[in-house]
DNA sequence: AGCTGTGGCAGGGAGG
DNA sequence: CCTCCCTGCCAC
């Protein structure tokens, strides 16, 4: 059977599986020497928080009281496989709730936990809550945004003060329905009572809104508390339950309060759009409103107003401030009809529901796949293995300056490629699950696309965009789950194999594109940008180049054109702009564009990248005097020198890493810490540096950036100019030196000259394969660089 | 109660 | 000055 379709038709699927009321019920996996022997480490078993659950349902069971830190009192085990089945057939029959979960393994108990929720890794549930066979259109899907009140003098709302409270509540439907519940004609409590009732009335799938689980749920969850409410609006007439969760992504990750409605799914698009922007990395903020704008959801005449100005429109101008809501909620609708489709399609596939889903990390959809195949088919699976990858992805840039035409190729889905051609699989999955889903999520995934060629209407077409992107979301964790520590079926040898194969065939095409004359500029991973040979001119005869370059690639690896553009600026690895045959320009890398750049200096990169793509050394000399100029002047204002970062620590973890030596202080958390900010992390602020000197120390010369005030401004100047010139002197490469000098001095604007200037293009050594540890190579100063004409 | 990976650049603090 | 180490941010 295919694994990805399992539990696709009605014999096969297996209703929702969990504890039932205050019960809970966990799954293990035991050593397999107490059991039955086998090749492999461990076999399902369940544990249980209250034994009696298990008895209730006449499972003959072996009982043990654990002791010491293990929280959970009992455990159950089972003689044999058919007990063990027997006894979920039973819970599943008595048991309609949902569970949720993860996995850990106490050193000290030869038992792996599953603290996922039991059975959800094992078992589908029910088709309602898989969603099977159904379209995104079907779901009811209801959003909600709450204002609040804030007591004068507070910064940020709590549900806590007194005198601060709901005052709307705003919400829709994906069915054209609006409603706003306006604490203006209804005290406090009879507003969440009605919420409670139009919960219930509406009865709707889905619940979504912005930043929902951090701050609209718990606020609500607090005032009806407060007002002696039950916030009953779970399908079996339950109340939320919540749990502390994190999310990772790429580098960082934010803590937030998960709940889950029993009967109904959640969805938080502040999540959704983090996640997204960990692919993009294009959105300055997260809040729902540069969201909204950003996708070009924000209709024209949507109400703006500052969140610390709520309270003062809610005492003199309420009716703004309750279309100022409902644009919030509606705006949330259509963020959310963008960002969830692809986990709803997912969700299709996943034995966990659409909740859960739209939380969860690829390597844990990804196991689930290989865990419920493996449960199935009642095999044990192995402990993950401890260790590392040791290899990644080949980077390295052979030119910089500007360079023209580009043309950038990519090797279409190079490891997932490499894993199905070379065979690449955990050296400890029997059943060949990894391979089979991959290939067959890989078939999918064309066969969508290649339905999408012949949809007709554009909301079909994103409904198949949908879906075609949700395969390729898990087609591309594969690789990373292969190398994640803590996933049972890992393998870092076949992790390491992946990308060796990436690198070689990487450095196969470089050679080859040399070979045919073209120039390769810069590459990564991937990718590659170069320079065709000037035979080459139309864009048809560029297809031919590389349809010929292509050759030499092994069998089932293929080359694609990802774009083309007029004129590249290459800086360093993994930092270039592009200029497009579109006239826009394409910034990438940390060093060029990055959020925690002021927004002084990410402007001044921006503009002087302009200009050097553009040839206009003149306009480059005027940029650096006026900014100078400015700075100097005090002329720009906090939002433009502020720096923003990511607070990624807790309070605490900080302290003590700072007090152990581990790390030191740093300006953001130290301007957190002194304006007693109650941070998550995740969290960003902003802040910008003060004192007199360019020498200062950051972390004892820092404020918040709301701190500053035009009347008296106190950022430090000489600091501002030092960053200046850190930020010029990435156009060092760029020019001869005393070009670079004549450029960014201070000189008259009419005494400057453009003229003899030129931008240099210059031959970056190759990155040395094998980097043997070779005397000669240590007393070498730099790679050698040759300068060559310019363009 | 949860978490996919490596490679690369920049900036700051601390100590030589 | 310089180097080391760390964190943050980004490309893929």
């Amino acid at each position: 059977m295919n694994p990805l379709l399992y539990g696709s038709n009605n014999e096969e699927r297996i209703v929702a599986v969990s504890q039932y009321g205050d019960r809970t019920m966990r799954v293990f996996f035991r050593e397999e020497d107490t059991i039955r022997s086998t090749d492999h480490n461990f076999f399902p078993f369940f544990l249980v928080s209250d034994s009696s659950v298990l008895r209730d349902f006449g499972v003959k069971t072996w009982v043990k009281e654990l002791d010491g830190e293990n929280y959970f009192r009992y455990l159950c085990a089972f003689s044999s496989w058919n007990e063990m089945w027997d006894a979920i057939r039973l819970m599943i029959e008595r048991t309609p709730q949902e569970n949720s979960g993860k996995i850990e393994t106490y050193a000290d108990l030869p038992f792996l936990q599953l603290r996922t929720d039991a059975v959800s890794q094992f078992l589908l549930q029910s088709g309602r809550t898989l969603f099977k066979g159904m379209e995104f259109s079907e779901l009811h899907r209801l959003q909600l945004d709450i204002e609040t009140y804030t007591s004068p003098g507070s910064r940020f709302s709590n549900a806590n003060r007194p005198g601060d409270r709901i005052i709307i509540i705003a919400l829709s439907d994906n069915r054209g329905w609006s409603y706003c519940i306006d604490g203006k004609s209804k005290r406090e409590d009879e507003m969440l009572r009605e919420l409670v009732r139009i919960i219930c009335e509406k009865d709707p799938d889905i619940i979504e809104g912005h930043n929902i689980y951090n701050f609209d749920l718990p606020y609500l969850l607090t005032r009806c508390e407060m007002f002696g409410i039950d916030f009953a609006v779970g399908r079996d007439g339950t109340s939320p339950r919540v749990f502390d969760s994190r999310m990772s992504f790429a580098e960082r990750y934010v803590k937030y309060s998960a709940h889950e409605i029993p009967g109904r799914h959640i969805i938080d698009t502040w999540l959704l759009v983090q996640s997204y922007d960990t692919q993009k990395r294009s959105l300055e903020s997260y809040g729902l409103k540069y969201a909204a704008k950003y996708f070009g959801f924000a209709k024209e005449d949507r109400i703006y107003i500052q969140p610390e100005r709520i309270s003062w429109y809610w005492d003199h101008e309420p009716d703004l401030l309750l279309r100022y809501a409902l644009d919030d909620v509606e705006e949330t609708r259509l963020l959310s009809e963008h960002l969830s489709q692809s986990s709803f399609y997912l969700t299709q596939m996943l034995p966990y529901n659409y909740g859960a889903v739209a939380r969860m990390g690829s390597a844990a959809k990804i196991e689930s796949l290989l865990m419920r195949e493996y449960v199935r088919q009642r095999h044990s699976v192995p402990k993950p293995e401890r260790g590392a990858q040791t290899s990644g992805g080949y980077a390295d840039i052979f030119y910089t300056g500007v360079l023209q035409p580009i043309v950038d190729v990519d090797v279409e889905s190079l490891y997932p490629s490499i894993m199905l051609e070379e065979k690449i699989a955990p050296s400890r999955e029997p059943l060949g699950v990894f391979s089979a889903t991959l290939g067959e999520l890989t078939r999918m995934r064309l066969a969508a696309k290649r339905s999408m060629k012949a949809a007709t209407s554009e909301g079909e077409r994103s409904q198949i965009d949908a879906l075609q992107s949700s395969f390729k979301i898990l087609i591309n964790s594969y690789y990373g789950y292969l190398g994640y520590n803590r996933a049972l079926f890992n393998d870092m040898a076949a992790a390491d194999r992946v990308t060796r194969t990436g690198q070689q065939i990487l450095r196969q095409l470089i050679t080859a594109i040399g070979e045919s004359a073209g120039t390769v500029v810069e590459v990564d991973t991937d990718g590659i940008y170069f320079v065709p040979p000037p035979s080459v001119q139309s864009e048809e005869d560029e297809e031919r180049f590389v349809e010929r370059i292509a050759k030499i690639l092994p069998k089932g690896i293929t080359l694609a054109i990802a774009g083309r553009f007029q004129k590249m600026l290459s800086y360093k690895t993994k930092n270039y702009a592009l200029l497009g045959y579109d006239n826009r320009i394409r910034i990438k890398g940390s060093s060029l564009t990055s959020r925690s750049i002021e927004k002084f200096g990410r402007n001044f990169l921006l503009q002087g990248i302009e200009c050097l793509l553009n040839n206009n050394i003149d306009g480059l000399h005027s940029l650096y005097v006026n900014l100078h100029r400015d700075i100097s002047d005090h002329a720009l204002t906090a939002a433009d020198f502020a720096r923003t970062e990511t607070l990624k620590e807790s309070i605490e973890s900080y302290l003590t890493s700072v007090k152990s030596g581990e790390r030191n202080r740093t300006a953001s958390y130290e301007v957190a810490i002194a304006a007693e900010l109650e941070w998550k992390p995740g969290d960003r602020v902003s802040y910008y540096f003060t004192g007199s000197d360019a020498g200062i120390k950051a972390f004892e010369n820092c404020k918040l950036i709301d701190a500053w005030t035009a009347d008296s401004p106190d950022e430090n100047v000489h600091y501002y100019l030092r960053r200046l010139d850190e930020f010029t002197r990435k156009f060092e490469p760029f020019f001869q030196p005393s070009d670079f000098r004549k450029i960014f001095s201070l000189e008259d604007l009419f005494g400057f000259s453009a003229e003899g200037i030129h931008v240099l293009r210059q031959h970056v050594a190759q990155k040395e394969l094998n980097e043997e540890e070779d005397e000669a190579d240590l007393s070498r100063p730099d790679p050698k660089i040759w300068l060559e004409e310019n363009l």
